[in-house]
RNA sequence: GGGCGGUUAGCUCAGUGGGUAGAGCGCCUGCUUUACACGCAGGAUGUCGGCGGUUCGAGUCCGUCACCGCCCA
């Protein structure tokens, strides 16, 4: 026996726990040994993660493709795991031992903290994999992946040491967005340019030669900028070379304040005449821009700070080169060691001092930041590792070009190209500890050696040296012995690096495996636009270069989940809603069927909890339902054909059903997941429980015969169908019915999960929709009066149907006993004309009438059709005016204006009938 | 500065082959109708951001302005 409400919370976790036990999830199951495969790569969550709102709708959406293909017969491949998290997932370890005054990182040493991250990871890094679990979702957990798993890391090294021999890896030595809190590189992605009140400091450098003079400008040139403390590192001040103001300027030279270096005026198009004094200082250690006039014009660069961007003078030979010695140096000189903001002051107040302050204005602008440690990044000129990216973006927009993947919806290929033609090299190497340490070693002389092994390098190594004058072939035959030949790069790789290969290392790649051979390229990719650059778009690249083939064919981009304010939801700025506390609420269906109905493509989701709990409301609604069905002993009939059904309200539920299945089917291929619930929604609520099971309620409780079985089974087949249909969306709710429902003697073929999805059967049935439309119609007409006429629903009325037609007598005659239940009518009978003082309805085209004599209220009765009056009137108006225009009627569609004419005529009709009733209430009253 | 998206009922949102608008929640009225008050029945509510244009006809196409948001420089 059903009880009363559904209780999620007593019921998930058996269900998810019965999936897995079953293997349901499994990918390869026996029996689906011949189906076609479809493969779903999960966008692996940091596995620091924790389950939040943008995680609840991207994997929801999946599962709903992974259930509703997995139904449909195929051989579904949802494949999980999480990714590794460099600097996160180091962050949260040191942190860590912070916490339990454990020795720092630094102390413990690379082995020791990595054993550290290990044991972390084993311990909490399940978290996230058992909160999609509470989701439902249905990946096959046994072939969970970690990019660091061995498998993983084997094909990262395979990938860089072939990239790096195809010319697509090298080391560089030029500015990377170094970030001085954490120390290390971080990519363009990984920055946040953050708006920011700062100042725009005007500075006076004196010109070589001329006595300076604060009151004569012809003594030194202004140049503004917002990071004076820069300006130690300064090598040269740029104008514009169509600067009238600086032209005979240009080829001079000015004298460094504060620090006495003679520096040369330049003319470069990239000063901006516009902007600040029109002169600008060039510091080509500490300025992308800067860094490409350096480069134009063969600057020296001055790096002047150390990796915790603090000031790096004191013996800094770059910095000292040139420089006389002078008090003023050595006043600076003492800044050694200070933070740059720090710095900033002191050199602020010493220009202010010696009048080579002009002006300080205030000036908003962007400063970049890490999206990590949201320390402002410092452009810093060290050596790293780049992938070609350029090179290997072309394949990746051609296939995108060509459609061979293609992105739904479609305008996000606009972004793509966008971004993929103006790539720039992709800086791969991190100072971190935890992450792919990079398959580079070095020999004595620096000389480099990328292999996919120690080994391997070494064996290079030795037959490199051993034709090489540097170190006699003995020497390194010794070195190498003792292990001391070779020293391997420190720095590991971008996390992104080896999630670009997420869609076939998982698979088991650079093994052929069966997996890699079936599943790969995958179906469909499910993320957020917000990864399109750091993700999406490597993965293309990668597939395509190491593959020759696409990762996946479909890449569906949802929305974000957003605040109630519109902002990105994110853990620094608190304005989190947790999923899981909406689960324990109100379930986990009605939180996945929310984000599925509001999951429209191209807008973004703003959560409202009112519509969780509306949802949780309709798992409660089907619930009652089928607990319905079961009082009423509607058993599934397994040889059921629904198809075959006599009555005229099978036939129609049939009928409804088959165009519900054809609704949803549709709706999800094409990735419209609102199309498909709000049709579920409303073919389940609105459909079946409003109006099938009131309709079939007296054939149910009524005497035993063949009508009455039928209605049995058609209930339970069409019970069974709504379980399938409402399962990819809720999962769990279904699945428990599904089993409830088979304890009265129906035989289930086994898990709703692996039921088999409806098939759109040729149930249409014109005619059984004409009868039962006219009855839901009419009872909806009658009710509608019945409450605007204050009927108390005691009061059973009559009805009479005038001028009615013989197929409307005849379905009259058929119905009559649900319509007096429906519509609380006391008698239903025939007659050529309205009774005198009735109230009068136009159904379909005919009369019904009410006769309410001593009933109603004749005022009320009045208003009510004068209501009504005006509105067919203004229709008509509004048709006549179309109708009366010669350009509508000559241009628009025949069909157009043909539909235009009926409804004229429907509406005149409307409107004599509406005119006699009002004359017959006159004759009344 | 460049690009993209949004502005529809009190709230959250649907409405992409142009033919005067829908849902859920909320609100109002009435219901102990034997599946369901997480319910049933009924009802009210919109110059579809402003202006202009194309069209016989515009929430829907074009232009422009305003405000909000996002991405990139």
């Amino acid at each position: 026996m059903i009880g009363k409400t559904y209780q999620p919370s007593a019921v998930e976790g058996r269900i998810y726990a019965q999936w897995e036990e079953t293997g349901a999830f499994r990918c390869g199951r026996p029996e689906r040994r011949g189906a076609r495969p479809y493969c779903i790569v999960i966008p692996p969550p940091n596995v620091t993660g924790l389950l939040h709102m943008g995680h609840a709708l991207n994997n929801t959406l999946q599962d709903v493709l992974a259930r509703f293909e997995r139904m449909r017969g195929r051989d579904v491949l949802w494949q999980p795991g999480t990714d590794h998290a460099g600097i996160a997932t180091q962050m949260v370890v040191e942190r860590q031992l912070m916490e339990r005054q454990e020795p720092p990182r630094r102390v413990l040493g690379r082995e020791k903290f990595l054993e550290k991250v290990w044991a972390w990871k084993a311990e909490a890094g399940g978290t996230i994999t058992a909160q999609l679990k509470r989701l439902g979702a249905s990946c096959d957990w046994s072939r969970e992946r970690f990019t660091m798993d061995e498998g993983l890391s084997r094909a990262v090294r395979k990938v860089f040491v072939e990239l790096y021999r195809g010319g697509l890896i090298y080391k560089d030595k030029r500015l990377v967005n170094w970030d001085p809190k954490l120390l290390t590189a971080i990519s363009d992605l990984e920055v946040q340019q953050v708006e920011v009140k700062g100042h725009l400091w005007h500075i006076r450098y004196p010109l070589e030669g001329a006595r300076f003079d604060p009151n004569d400008a012809a003594t030194f040139i202004t140049v503004a900028t917002t990071r004076p403390e820069t300006m130690l590192g300064d090598v040269a001040v740029a104008v514009h070379p169509e600067d009238e103001r600086y032209r005979q300027l240009v080829g001079k030279h000015a004298i460094l304040p504060l620090v006495g270096r003679r520096i040369a005026i330049i003319a470069d198009e990239y000063s901006d005449p516009e902007k600040g004094t029109g002169a600008v200082k060039i510091t080509p250690a500490h300025d992308f821009n800067d860094f490409e006039v350096g480069r134009r014009h063969q600057l020296p660069l001055v790096n002047i700070l150390d990796a915790e961007a603090h000031l790096n003078l004191a013996g800094n030979e770059a910095f000292l080169r040139d420089v006389p010695r002078s008090a003023e140096l050595d006043a600076t000189l003492t800044y050694h060691g200070l933070d740059r903001f720090v710095a900033r002051k002191e050199i602020v107040r010493r220009l202010e001092a010696s009048d080579q302050l002009a002006k300080t204005e205030a000036h908003a602008h962007t400063v970049p930041h890490g999206d990590r440690s949201a320390v402002v990044i410092e452009p810093f000129l060290t050596d790293q590792w780049y992938v070609d990216a350029k090179t290997l973006a072309q394949p990746a927009i051609a296939a995108v070009r060509a459609g061979r993947t293609v992105f739904v919806p479609r305008n996000w290929e606009a972004t793509y190209f966008n971004w993929m033609e103006n790539i720039q090299p992709w800086c791969i190497s991190r100072q971190l500890w935890w992450g792919h340490q990079i398959p580079a070693w070095y020999g004595p002389d620096g000389k480099v050696f990328v292999a996919e092994s120690e080994a391997e390098a070494l064996s290079e190594a030795m037959t490199h040296y051993g034709g090489n004058a540097t170190i006699s072939a003995a020497a390194a035959a010794e070195m190498g012995q003792r292990g001391k030949l070779l020293t391997r790069d420190e720095d590991v790789l971008d996390t992104w690096f080896s999630s670009a290969l997420w869609p076939f290392s998982t698979l088991g790649w650079p093994d052929e495996t069966a997996e890699f051979k079936r599943y790969y390229p995958t179906d469909a990719l499910v993320t957020g636009f917000d990864i399109i650059f750091f993700w999406v778009a490597r993965m293309m690249m990668m597939g395509l270069h190491f593959m020759q083939e696409v990762p996946f064919r479909d890449v569906y981009i949802h929305a974000l989940v957003r605040d109630e304010r519109g902002a990105k939801m994110s853990k620094s700025k608190g304005n989190v809603i947790d999923p899981l506390a909406l689960i324990d609420e109100y379930g986990a269906d009605a939180l996945r069927f929310t984000l599925a109905a509001m999951a429209a493509q191209g807008r973004d989701i703003k959560l409202s909890t009112q519509r969780v709990e509306g949802y949780r409301n309709f798992a409660t609604k089907l619930w009652n339902a089928c607990r319905f069905a079961e009082m009423n002993q509607c058993v599934t009939i397994p040889e059921f054909e629904p198809k075959s059904a006599k009555e005229t309200l099978n036939r129609w539920i049939a009928h409804e059903t088959g165009k519900a299945m054809r609704e949803i089917t549709e709706a999800i291929e094409a990735y419209k997941f609102n199309d498909a619930a709000g049709a579920a929604y409303r073919f389940v609520w609105n459909v079946f429980c409003d109006w099938y099971l009131e309709l079939a309620k007296p054939l149910l409780q009524g005497a035993d015969g063949p009508a009455k079985q039928e209605t049995r089974a058609m209930t339970a087949w069409v019970r069974d169908e709504i379980l399938k249909l409402l399962h990819p969306f809720t999962p769990f709710v279904t699945e428990e019915l599904w089993r409830v429902t088979a304890q009265d003697g129906a035989t289930r073929e086994g898990l709703l999960a692996l039921a088999s999805w409806p098939k759109h059967e040729a149930l249409d049935d014109v005619e059984a929709e004409a009868e039962i439309g006219w009855v839901v119609d009419l009872v909806t007409a009658i009710r509608s009066v019945r409450a605007e006429m204050n009927i108390t629903p005691a009061t059973a009325i009559p009805l009479v149907l005038a001028t009615a037609s013989v197929a409307t007598q005849a379905r009259a005659a058929r119905w009559a006993e649900m319509m007096r239940r429906l519509a609380r009518l006391s008698d239903i009978s025939f007659a050529q004309r309205p009774p005198q003082g009735a109230v009068q309805l136009i159904v379909r085209g005919e009369v019904a009438a009410l006769p309410l004599t001593g009933v109603i209220d004749f005022a009320a009765e009045k208003a009510r059709l004068e209501k009504e009056m005006a509105r067919v009137s203004s229709d008509i108006a509004r048709i006549d005016a179309k109708l009366a225009n010669a350009d509508f009627v000559a241009r628009a569609p025949e069909d157009v204006v043909e539909g235009e004419r009926e409804k004229r005529q429907e509406a005149e009709a409307r409107r004599a009938k509406i005119d006699e009733a009002l004359a017959r209430l006159k004759g009344a009253a």
